[in-house]
DNA sequence: CCATCCACGCGGAAACTTCCGCCATCTCGC
DNA sequence: GCGAGATGGCGGAAGTTTCCGCGTGGATGG
């Protein structure tokens, strides 16, 4: 059944770095002091969870890490310096015993889908509720592998259209269980994109003329007018521009 | 000299509500609540300022403010919800004794315009450090009748140029005092367009066409194609989509 | 195994946008 | 009060983009 969460497990003991008697270490990387110290003055009224560090960006994230061995990292999307994605992708493999929780002010869903395929376990917005900010941080911090929680607001947006069925193989599976349901994988908009027409959309989000997209690919102009075609039937609207404006809301290239 | 704020002035006792034994009375404003609270948990610290309410968004604003009566509003621009500026232009005719600071996650030319124009006395950076944002309150609340305070990662963005002196009339004077220097007003690369200019980049940034502009100013086509030309050449851009990035970026649009 | 769906690629005509001028007006500064 | 420069307004030609249709090949499913 698609209910929510990994419900059928029970909530396992934490799989990474227990409850060492301090409960949850959590390190927080945002560019807004302001919200560090919204974070900090929430956990110190749990016990169970604790902030141990903050960064103001993900530039040093990964030595951070890899010093302080925190359960959980919180992290911001936005920020000056190294896309946090891609600084994510690489905590994975660096250290995988870390989870990282996205904790972003705009909900995308280039974002959410980012935010899986780097291999993230939860994705949050900073309008969500504070409690239910700190309950899917012990969800995402006692949940197994496989687990991707989502925030209230979050999981308006992503439709639970269920199991995608149709020929939607965007990109690959990443980490992720072989078998099983696999509740977790977000449904948002642009899943029903493949991934040239992500990439066409991504490339017209920058500002890049058909023109130039097509020598980009190293296709014909034609070819990119009709991805572009599709793209706007799909996305339901009927100019390049509102195009534009899309991949720029949902995430997918800066404004 | 075009110094920095009022530097000729001494601080001069608060214009409005005086410290009545409460220190300064602020209302927060923010859709974000972990934000809020790293502001209350910051306040909490300086016995001088208190939060006395917060709000998720602009829409009971004119109203809480007329209850409670703070001495300075934090408002945070982008929000669902009333428009943050149209709310601080009513507040600024409805209840002029309460000062408006913007706290903006974002720093954007058009957002410090229109922050200037719609009465408010400072704009600040959520990534500000917050001993900036703190004493910037301060400021505001103890400042004389036309002081704009600027955050330090805002001010980067508004070079010192000075007071303008070409025909560059953008729109009106609005509140701010009859003679005086004006050391005020921030000069941002938008305030080289005229009224006509920015009009017309904020329409091109919400994806109209030029035939859509040209009907919605009832003017020929020929006539916003002119514009569009100049806003190019001033802006530093050679495409109509870099225009429209641009305004986004600047906050003269919505993605 | 064939029917179907859809991503992908492309050609030609219609529509739109951009570039080149040209002109009137308004504001400054000298 | 007069020229320099900026703004607002347009027309016509050249260049791009969009629309409509057609064909291929892989994947799905009777």
């Amino acid at each position: 059944m698609p209910s929510k969460r990994r419900p059928t497990t029970p909530p396992a003991k934490p799989a990474s770095q227990p409850d060492d008697g301090a409960g949850i270490r959590v390190l927080c990387v945002d560019d807004h002091a302001v919200l560090i110290e919204g974070l900090k003055a929430q956990f110190s009224l749990d016990p169970s969870i604790r902030c141990i560090a903050s960064l103001p960006s993900a530039e040093r994230l990964v030595e951070e890490v890899g010093r302080l061995k925190p359960d959980l990292v919180l992290l911001d999307i936005e920020m000056p310096g190294p896309d946090a994605f891609e600084t994510a992708d690489r905590l994975r493999h660096m250290h995988p015993r870390t989870r990282v929780v996205i904790l972003s002010a705009h909900i995308r869903d280039g974002y959410i889908d980012a935010a899986f395929k780097c291999g993230a376990w939860g994705y949050f917005a900073k309008s969500d509720e504070l409690s239910a900010i700190i309950s899917g941080i012990r969800e995402v911090a006692c949940g197994r592998d496989g687990t991707f929680v989502l925030g209230p607001k979050v999981k308006e947006r992503c439709r639970p259209v269920a199991p995608q069925a149709t020929g939607v193989r965007t990109a690959l599976p990443l980490r992720r269980v072989p078998a099983g349901p696999s509740d977790a994988r977000p449904v948002t908009p642009l899943s029903t994109l493949s991934t040239r027409e992500v990439e066409v959309l991504r490339l017209i989000g920058k500002g890049l003329t058909r023109n130039q997209i097509a020598s980009e690919l190293s296709r014909e102009v034609k070819t990119i007018d009709g991805h572009q075609k599709r793209l706007m039937r799909k996305l339901n609207v009927d100019s390049r521009s509102d195009l534009m404006r899309l991949a720029i809301r949902e995430g997918l290239a800066e404004a």
